[in-house]
DNA sequence: ACAGAATAACTATCCCCATAGTCAATGGAT
DNA sequence: ATCCATTGACTATGGGGATAGTTATTCTGT
């Protein structure tokens, strides 16, 4: 359902045709929540034959259409209810840990590239999550921007506030991630270093 | 794949049956790496049927058998071969931080319990992680007391000491999950008490 | 002697998601 | 005029995992 409830969060900014929810999931939700196109559109459909949202068909070329999804009533409610609902925290998952736990298994020159590899990841997760984090003080991320257009000035603190509190989540636990595999080199060094 | 290496990984300790594996990830790598019952033992029968582990037929019962399964040596290669093999990290997929993005949908208070759950739930996975690193730094686990007495007393220590720094970074993650959800409660009462 | 908990080994089903395509229209460059 | 990148909208297939069963055996306490 979380899928449901990423869609729903960005209908709530504004319409959108399946192509764009699929781009905004590149940049906004998608930070938090990915899903490939191929999942985006049948869960479109879905939400429509359920009267989530309206899906209206605009012109698209001279012989053809595309569907520009509206979120409904029904929509906002459901949306409400997913965010009034607890989460349930499943099991983990984690296969870098699970790695990282039987190291003395693999080449040492080896760990240390899975190690390098994981800094470099979450160094690259956390400039995007750090600049995605900038455009949304600013307002100069779209879908931030169409939103705050919706919503009353006296929403827009909370709005952006939240938002901005999530990217800092996103980006401790970032940190916290490249930090631990830094101290992972170490160790690594003063394991592997035989004499 | 990673049930597979989780698999791989538990019986590179001691031969299991599926039961006692599926009881192992309550306890050892299911704190990175968790799976149901249902996955387990069909898994083995495929690995079994790939040759990575032997399935051997002891008595239970007096007219049934269970099945206990012994890796092979290409299992072992198997798990050598995932272990110098860079994982890929796919997309992100988190709920708690999408939800967290769009509390201004939510009641306060709703909001509120959301965050103290988030605490809660990672109080309570760091009391399990640390006492697990305890057990793993004594001894006294199941499984590390098995795989030491498996391996030549120069390799315990780093046997160890991997094991201890996986632990270290589920720790540093749910510390930085906790504070992050403990900022989140006072952003709530800076932004929620309305006067 | 018996109950109930724990041990043991499965199966069935559904959903979510990943991967990898197909087919069509548009806009800009050469 | 046509080529190509991009926009746009899908479909097909398979695997992994969640949930929820079923059936049988052994052990422990009373």
């Amino acid at each position: 359902m979380s899928l449901r409830a990423a869609l729903l969060a960005l209908l709530t900014a504004e319409p959108l045709t399946g192509y764009e929810a699929a781009k905004r999931f590149d940049s906004s939700v998608g930070h938090v929540w990915n899903a490939p196109d191929s999942q985006i559109y049948p869960e479109l459909r879905r939400m429509e034959k359920e009267g989530l949202v309206d899906g209206v068909q605009v012109p698209w070329g001279p012989n053809s259409t595309k569907t520009r999804y509206y979120i409904t009533e029904d929509g906002e409610r459901a949306f409400r209810d997913w965010m009034d609902t607890p989460l349930d925290y499943g099991p983990l998952r984690d296969a870098a840990h699970m790695q990282a736990a039987y190291f003395e298994w693999a080449d040492a020159e080896r760990t240390r590239d899975h190690l390098r590899r994981h800094i470099a990841f979450y160094s690259g997760m956390l400039d995007r999550w750090r600049a995605a984090r900038e455009e949304i003080l600013d307002h100069s991320q779209r879908t931030i921007a169409a939103r705050l257009e919706k919503f009353p000035p006296e929403s827009h603190e909370r709005i952006v506030a939240y938002k901005a509190f999530a990217y800092e989540g996103l980006i401790a636990r970032g940190e916290a991630e490249a930090a631990w595999a830094r101290r992972g080199l170490e160790l690594i060094d003063s394991l592997e270093t035989e004499d």
